[in-house]
DNA sequence: AAAACAATGTTATTTTAATAACAATTATTT
DNA sequence: AAATAATTGTTATTAAAATAACATTGTTTT
């Protein structure tokens, strides 16, 4: 089992080297991976040895190959599907960034509990309502759930989630969720990011000429 | 300077914290504030220790004056305004969420390059067009900029933002920013997070029962 | 008032992650 | 063809973070 921060971070190589690859480049160096993403070269080599690939010397690492390396990592011999549950401001934030930027990860099935935002298709992803969920999620084999409803409901649903065989959460809601010890959560808070922005804003202006 | 976990932590107490006094509750233990954010007691008694706050042994923390503690970590002496570029899906998202989860950083003014987005109130927050980003950020001194408009934009306005004197920056946008190393950058992406919990999952369906 | 208990505060240990160092190797130049 | 330069792969070192251990002390019970 590979690192944390390191599956972290070749999720964020690949979506780099699928730019590149875009652009028509073949090779490319440690350190400009590391620039581009700022890290130290060092990391970038790491992580690759990590996952037992090998570019050449003096040449650098083919990037298409480099791409199908991380892609077996990530993705494994299956790929994986999700659900995405509240159609309001966020989740249909995220539906488009995920039609525009693809993943191997694929959004099957959007849920809601008002009528209007219902039985239609949002961003490539058709909407159902909450009352479906056990089937859909049966019928499509989702694993994983992407929560974006108001908080009021999140616990409710959670647990006909892990009822309905989800095993991994991507919780955007305030609310801390209980699961199973074999439920996967991870949570996420614009506020705590965005106060540790403030926290090392306010450090980096008191100690300034100081470092 | 405390280390960055411990700030992420710091902040996630915080909002915990404040539902429980909202709840009228006076007191907590270490393993009540663990047990609710899946970490161990011994790390939110570190952390605890690490800010200088002390509890009473047998009752637990006040949670008031840990709220008070936290809060002078976090906020400092005087408050950070913030503006958030880009009024699309994401960012209506954001600035809804920061209106009903008030946090000590405020979000002083929003911009968009869209005229229909422009000169109004959303979520109680004023809009402007982009042209008056110098202007507004100086007049509100801000010193924190949220990034949610398209990828396309996304450096040009970042240089304009760091010439206006913003220092921290959390950026949504897919594009890794280029700024001068006195401004702190926070990036977040989704299909990172998911990619994590999708891996995570995978690696506990093979394992299943061997653990 | 004494004893038992249950929580904190802090130091020590272990684990995880990042950085650095450098030998091996492969393109390129002379 | 030999020398040079530049980059990889890997091991060693350092740093950061998490966990564990335990002595201390305030509270409750008897
Ligand atoms: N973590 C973060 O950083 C962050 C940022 C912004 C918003 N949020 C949270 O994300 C959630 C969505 O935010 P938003 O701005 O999109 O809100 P929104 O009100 O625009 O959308 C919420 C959607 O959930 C639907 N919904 C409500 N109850 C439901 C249920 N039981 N089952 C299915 N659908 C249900 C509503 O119909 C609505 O469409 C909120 O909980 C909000 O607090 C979190
Ligand atoms: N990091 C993530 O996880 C994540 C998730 C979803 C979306 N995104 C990104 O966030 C951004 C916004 O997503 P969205 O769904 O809200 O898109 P959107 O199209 O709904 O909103 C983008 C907004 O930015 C405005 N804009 C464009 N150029 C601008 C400029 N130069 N100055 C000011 N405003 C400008 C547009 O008028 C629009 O209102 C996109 O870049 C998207 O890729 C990131």
């Amino acid at each position: 089992m590979l690192p944390e921060k390191t599956i972290e971070r070749l999720s964020k190589y690949r979506r780099y080297l699928l730019e590149k690859l875009e652009q028509q480049e073949e090779y490319l160096y440690s350190h400009e991976l590391a620039a581009a993403l700022h890290l130290t070269p060092e990391q970038v080599r790491r992580d690759i040895m990590l996952i037992g690939y090998t570019g050449t010397q003096r040449k650098g690492y083919s990037i298409k190959e480099l791409i199908e390396v991380i892609s077996k990592i990530l993705d494994g011999d299956n790929k994986i599907n999700a659900v995405i549950i509240g159609m309001g401001h966020l989740g249909k934030a995220i539906s488009n960034y995920f039609s525009i930027k693809r993943s191997n990860i694929e959004i099957v099935a959007a849920f809601d509990i008002d009528s209007s935002k219902v039985d239609r298709i949002i961003s490539g992803i058709k909407s159902y309502h909450v009352d479906n969920l056990d089937l859909i999620i049966n019928e499509t084999d989702a694993k994983i759930a992407i929560l974006t409803l108001s908080p009021a409901g999140a616990q409710d649903i959670t647990d006909q989630l892990v009822y309905a065989g989800i095993k991994g959460i991507l919780n955007f809601t305030s609310v801390t969720l209980r699961v199973p010890e074999d439920v996967y959560i991870e949570n996420y808070d614009m506020i705590t990011s965005l106060e540790k922005v403030a926290y090392f804003v306010k450090e980096n202006i008191n100690n300034e000429g100081t470092l």
